[in-house]
DNA sequence: CGAATTCTATAGCGGGCGCTAGAGAAGAGC
DNA sequence: GCTCTTCTCTAGCGCCCGCTATAGAATTCG
């Protein structure tokens, strides 16, 4: 309740050091990350760590909430602003790209990479839950496509999401690989070549790739 | 030279030993995997492990060549057998789909996940490299397809071979997170579906999933 | 048999891990 | 100014990491 707080002030800004930290969990992983390479990347001594953020796996948790808000927010967008399915996902696809080789940032996708091989209990299956919940609104979407008669009747929700779900994940791989934005740019639209045909007729964008027609 | 060797002869099967110690390093990554671990897993003290494998590292790089011939040789079988590029790569990702989510053994790709987020160094960019050669493997393939006159002459044959590899990737991911084989058999089909149409008129295979003809 | 050779088991090395006690420094309230 | 509260620094805890010295057990050669 007490705005003023008594006593000597933090020396540092927080919200700088939770970046930092980012930064270096998203290029190294949970588990190769260690409390010394986070108290270098912050520039901060261990007890202000442990002080202002809990210990190594609850920084970890506030990192991956500010990961999504500030890198992985382009899903809600696409989803917000594209009146199809599959411009929505196409969007979503191609924002990936550049997000998973911004100059500057770790390449790939944090969610994807940080918790790979993990032996600390909990962390892998936090992360492996997102990967899921992702899937399950591209499902959603897709299945609100269906709906609207975007997409055959036939088609298979679960199936599709998961492809998608898979290519996004394979882009952030190949990301952390080398592939460059341009790379990943021609990665998306390929894959989106594998979208079902529109039910109507009146889809907003065409194919990207040399289609059949 | 001499085949008889002198002195105690080794107490335990080194085949064996390896084959436990590969399904451990597949299962928790490299780092993951402690000696402890490996040593339990293989039914050996560590002085026996260090005196038949060398170190952790050489235990490993020869855990890689021993699961690619085991189980990842899948690749040189199709193009060898197949003869279009479309089938050999359809195939292939047929039976990654049965080899992600094999029974008894765990799921996904050893080369794609073991060596993510890795301190020391070399293991990280081994299985790197190991990545990227399979990709120039489909790329050579598909530019034997366009040669061939089976792929259309302007196909991009790096960007097609890098959009497998993600999907290829992607399904290893898929199968980590639970991803059942008729998921991934489903994913693949789908994948499939983004592949460039036939130059020639006689492909052997039709498109699996709804195309828009 | 004895001697030489090779493997195995116990125990422990140096070092880095996540984390924290204790003392001092720096601000806020009076 | 003084006091109280909070932060920060140094140092180091207990634990586990990869790895190995040493001694004893098992087998072959002469």
């Amino acid at each position: 309740m007490a705005t003023k707080q008594r006593g000597r002030p933090r020396s540092f800004d927080r919200d700088a050091a939770l970046e930092k930290a980012m930064r270096a969990f998203w290029e190294h992983g949970y588990e190769a990350t260690t409390v010394a390479d986070l108290t270098r990347a912050m520039g901060i001594g261990a007890p202000s760590l442990y002080a202002a953020f809990g210990d190594k796996k609850t920084l970890f948790d506030e990192v991956v909430r500010f990961y999504s808000a500030a890198h992985a927010s382009f899903g809600e967008r696409a989803y917000a602003e594209e009146p199809t399915a599959r411009a929505a996902l196409a969007r979503l696809l191609h924002e990936a790209a550049a997000a998973f080789t911004r100059p500057g940032l770790p390449h790939g996708c944090l969610v994807v990479h940080a918790a790979t091989n993990c032996t600390t209990p909990g962390i892998e299956d936090a992360l492996r839950d997102r990967r899921q919940a992702d899937i399950a609104a591209f499902e959603t979407r897709i299945r609100a496509g269906i709906a609207e008669g975007e997409l055959p009747p036939d088609t298979d929700a679960a199936a599709l999401a998961r492809y998608m779900g898979a290519v996004f994940q394979g882009m952030s791989q190949q990301a952390r690989d080398g592939a460059s934005r341009s790379d990943l740019e021609s990665l998306a639209g390929l894959a989106m070549a594998a979208w079902p045909a529109s039910a109507k007729a009146d889809t907003k964008r065409q194919q990207q790739t040399s289609s059949n027609a």
